[in-house]
DNA sequence: GCTTGACCTAAAGCAGCTTCAGGTCGGTAT
DNA sequence: ATACCGACCTGAAGCTGCTTTAGGTCAAGC
């Protein structure tokens, strides 16, 4: 499978792709005799469990290890659960911050309604 | 007031208040015979707006285009307003955003739920 | 034979800060 | 007096998670 292709299934970037082999959050990717990325369907699952780790808000440092667990084996599900938990802590976390945000923005709104009001 | 008293008062950060006024965020503050930065009352508030206008979680850059409308006077409500308008929609994608994530990640803990409790 | 397109690499750029290294004060404890 | 502390200052580097750029290789199509 080629990287375009790969990018394609997964919804991340060629760059991207590229950017998470170089860091390490997926396993070397196989070449070609041309020296193009030849990518496994192995390779693909990969990651598209990725790209769904980072659709979840996960930082990369999360993903690796979450990775590393997941290539341990089964054993490790506990721990993953555990890295899951925490992420959805986290995005629980970034919605509250959304909400305070949109309530601040709701209600500066607000005043520019009336004190437009006002002027005309 | 001093560095601090701003930081404290705004929720800012030092740096970041230092940061602000580095890239033109804010008009340059005055200075003590000391060369510490002295606020007025107005610098105070123009900082405090910052704040709420990046809680709301507007670019930098928009928060400098909407702090030179707002030193332009009132004549500049609507397109003030219209930049809260376009900031507020950001500011839905955004939600939109996590609540995929959030179901990605409620589903991937369901997944592994059953998984466990098959092994047990 | 020449262009186009997909791939490759290393390196720089981006936002929005934070952190670091190194320096100047004034106040206080010994 | 002197040694130290904490708050301030500066410029520059570091951070995350990519994207963009610059420069190069190769096969296929016209």
């Amino acid at each position: 499978m080629k990287i375009s292709e790969v990018a394609h299934r997964t919804g991340l970037s060629v760059p991207t792709i590229r950017f998470y082999e170089k860091s390490g959050l997926c396993p070397p990717i196989a070449r070609g005799a041309d020296g193009k990325r030849v990518f496994s369907k192995t390779d693909a699952d990969w990651l598209d469990l990725l790209a769904s780790l980072r659709a979840t808000g996960m930082t990369t440092g999360n993903m690796r290890a979450f990775a590393q667990l997941y290539a341990l084996g089964d054993d490790t599900l506990p721990e993953r659960k555990a890295a899951l938990l925490k992420d959805q802590q986290s995005l629980q976390h970034r919605q509250a911050d959304l909400d305070r945000c949109r309530k601040i923005l709701d209600r500066k709104l607000r005043l520019y309604d009336e004190t437009m009001k006002d002027q005309i």
